[in-house]
DNA sequence: TTGTAGGCGTTATCAG
DNA sequence: CTGATAACGCCTACAA
């Protein structure tokens, strides 16, 4: 079923059928319902490849993030699919996992679909040599490119970041205003995240003179005792009194540390989280975190992809939004 | 830069470079090289439209999932999507909600853009009156429908689900065999799953001789405060030593609850989650819950998916798995 | 207000 | 092994 059978059964050209499909060009009201009567009858749908082939484009963007698993990707990709759909846009997902190659070849499939744009969520897809990203610069040549929480610099590349720097600054600077005289990190996976946060709390420890070195960051493999296993090894190197974690699932295993090794949280251990997850509403004591405008930051992200394709405003290449200290129990 | 460029500056016709791009045919090595080399040179990737024009689908699959902000969703999408793509296939992502004027919308929209298939992924696509799932047959007769942990029997439907009905049962006997003397039930949506998982603790509560009413099931509203006043609001109503929960994020706030209410948890309290996320390795004490298999699942219904459409092999359109029970301290 | 015809970029079927 | 050429289904000037 085409436009020609539409066109045939109404007794028009398909052109006129093509009009009140579209809404474009004046169509008399008594053959405009007689379309649509006929459209509805055959349940007939346009071709969408065809569509797309005529007008260079299907309106779908590329959604990459690592994996939808983890807490806060899922909840950017729920954001920015639902606001991309109101927007008039489809999403085509891909999850390309954390390994550098496999994110190269997701990007190159995503872009021989023909996506308007693409957009690049989470920080793990910076690498911390620049020359490194030349991979995103090559598909911004192609297609625009949105990174969300992520930051490269490039022609046609957007980029809408949280201020993980001040707000890890703040978080440390309070933190060791308060009691605290030692923190640790404790990471996953190095991320241009965790490069901006480790700076803010370096720096804070600067200005507290709190030591801050290469093992005051605690590198964590996957899972609960992953997390427990890191944490072991760093306090064999290292004192600390204080843990500020990347995310709310390694502060929530943190937890879990301080429990078998019998440490009180807040009193002999604090512990911080980052994302503002649910997480950080479950564990007993409630999470200190980070709230840093997911959905916020996916809508910003949105918003600037939808001017960019429509090039109806200017639109700013870095867009910071600053994150916020929530409170909870557990310093 | 289309395929006649390519085809010029080599000297040969698109024919030709048609089959060296799709490995069809016989070309000269020689020739191919030189079509391959100028391939590269002008980073050339063939229209996907064109191509989905011409033969008829672009090789997409639509997902639909209410929320990918849910653990559970979240997981199966991630594993459903990259099952798909490493068939071969990419996705298109619809977060539709969980109303269902909105579900009817996604649906429509997803056949809209000519996919090859649908996967409705979650029982919240399932209405407890038949006839309500009306429109997933309609959507039917367009493309292939399968649904992970739903069922709906239809042709060109494809059910994978899992046996919460038994493993639901399994668990309540387990429980009031060892000490529990009631059962209440928490749940936040209606779906498929939950009346399977009620008709389960049902029948265990029959053969146990334990009162098992409506008023032994809580619906909760959303949030850690959500469930705990549908809790209390149950307490006054029912006397209850146990709560089975629809998953972990509603047994975790159980145990908030129990928190509260000082009661310990399993001797005053016992508590049981579902779909052995992650949640259920944070909380303290960790929970009993059941591992419902979401990985398995993708990937069965992704196999099923993949010989529906190549029709290779002759595939069944109801496949049941099995769910396991998995012991924690919170009982 | 309506119709005609060309173009979008492939794939595939024939001839050669 | 290679080249014309007809689909594929829609949109949209341009004509009428």
């Amino acid at each position: 079923m085409n436009i020609y059978d539409i066109a045939k059964a109404a007794g028009v050209s398909i052109a006129t059928v093509s009009r009140v499909l579209n809404g474009s060009g004046k169509v008399s009201p008594a053959t405009r319902e007689k379309i649509l009567a006929i459209i509805q009858e055959n349940n007939y749908t346009p071709n969408a490849f065809a569509r797309g082939l005529g007008m260079g484009s299907m309106r779908t963007v590329g959604i990459l993030c690592a994996n939808t698993s983890d807490l806060y990707l899922s909840e950017a990709v729920f954001h920015l699919e639902s606001k991309l759909r109101k927007s008039g846009f489809n999403s085509l997902l891909c999850c390309t996992g954390y390994d550098k190659s496999e994110k190269e070849n997701a990007l190159r499939l995503m872009l021989s679909k023909s996506v308007d744009a693409v957009i690049l969520v989470g920080s793990n897809y910076i690498e911390s040599e620049d020359s490194a990203n030349d991979y995103i610069r090559r598909a911004a040549r192609q297609v625009p490119v949105f990174m969300m929480n992520g930051a490269v610099k490039g022609e046609n590349i957007y980029c809408v970041t949280c201020d993980d720097y001040s707000v890890s600054f703040e978080l440390a600077d309070m933190l060791l205003s308060t009691g605290s005289k030692t923190i640790l990190f404790a990471q996953r996976n190095n991320s241009y995240s965790t490069r901006r946060m480790i700076a803010g709390i370096k720096d804070a420890c600067a200005k507290h003179n709190a030591p801050f070195t290469d093992d005051h960051i605690a590198n964590c493999e996957a899972g609960v005792g992953g997390v427990i296993s890191a944490l072991r090894g760093a306090s064999r190197k290292v004192r600390f009194d204080t843990v500020m974690c990347f995310n709310d699932l390694l502060a929530a295993s943190a937890l879990k540390y301080a429990q078998q090794e019998g440490l009180d949280v807040p009193s002999q251990l604090r512990i911080t989280g980052y994302d503002y997850s649910m997480l950080s509403l479950i564990t007993t004591p409630l999470l200190t975190t980070v709230d840093n405008k997911v959905e916020l930051m996916s809508h910003t992200t949105v918003d600037v992809l939808v001017h960019c394709l429509a090039k109806d405003l200017p639109v700013s290449q870095q867009t910071v939004i600053s994150a916020a200290i929530v409170k909870g129990q557990s310093t």
